[in-house]
DNA sequence: AGGAAATAGTAACATCTGATACCAATTTCG
DNA sequence: CGAAATTGGTATCAGATGTTACTATTTCCT
């Protein structure tokens, strides 16, 4: 990674503030517009499971994987979403609390619990996601297939040089 | 990704779970990806920030973009930072509070605050912009000169849709 | 003019989130 | 075997964040 020093050097317009290499303009600032980008495509993809079904991000998370199979050892969640084990400890229990989920323990070590939709959770997993496919569908649509292709391998690209 | 062939595959060997539509699969689905890909950019560049200078995320972009002027109404802060007049407030006066920006009244509308560096804050951007630019840089090195092009466009794109 | 409405910013409260420590069950290994 | 270490999960508390409502100032309108 970069120490210091070898960051571009300078160019020769000042703007009375940066004396040294390049300037730092936020907007156009890569790591700042993909934050962006990100909470704009999450708010609109949480209109599908939040206002509608009154999920959070991290419930919406859990139903999704648990939604894909028949039941999942909580332990095991944590990686396939990117949640602490905190979070979903939280996001289980809330689900239990609505009755979309239930949790017993596993039969050959008590420490660990085993999660698995309820008949009214699938019901409601059938309900959302094909709102959620036709939001990515949607959102997808205004790009090329050569871009979503692209797309997806700088995505990839990046994911793995951050690993 | 998305909605390329990739993704798309229904299997027909139903996993005991969805039965209409596609599945949905939260490792492929677009917007999840975004958002880790986002999350895990924005960790990276936060080191810069944060564990060296001790800055909020909120408190970095106001710095990013008053280091890059003189001086600006926090009204307008929010616009250019995407944060919300609150986010402002506070990160206006966390930096305040470390002796990094000052603020005034706006002298014909005394509602109005002015805020600006202070020469120590402008020492403070001085020292950061080139470490931050520096992990751009080394971020979008594994991409080839025509993915970033793409990129650029694709974000310019998404970002329009939603709107 | 002068009261109603709008605007900039913040206080205050409620909620969410993150970190730490903790309990219970299991595994390790001296 | 049995004490120590490990693992899965959660309680708890502190700090961060969002929301609402409030103050001060300015603008609008008749």
């Amino acid at each position: 990674m970069g120490r210091a020093g070898e960051v571009r050097r300078r160019d020769a317009t000042e703007r009375g503030t940066g004396q040294d290499g390049r300037e730092l303009d936020l907007q156009q600032y890569f790591p700042y517009r993909l934050a962006r980008l990100a909470e704009q495509v999450s708010l609109a993809v949480a209109e599908v499971y939040s206002e509608r079904f009154t999920l959070t991000r991290q419930e919406w998370r859990v139903l999704a994987i648990l939604g894909a199979r028949a039941e999942i050892a909580t332990k095991e969640i944590g990686p396939l979403t990117t949640l602490d084990k905190m979070q979903v400890s939280r996001a289980v229990q809330g689900l239990q609390a609505r009755g979309i989920a239930s949790r017993k323990h596993h039969p050959d070590d008590r420490r660990e619990l085993i999660v698995s939709l309820t008949p009214a959770g699938r019901a409601l997993y059938r309900k959302i996601v094909p709102y959620a496919l036709a939001r990515e569908t949607e959102l997808l649509s205004v790009l090329t297939a050569e871009e979503v292709k692209v797309l997806d391998r700088v995505m990839h690209k990046l994911s793995a040089a951050l690993s």
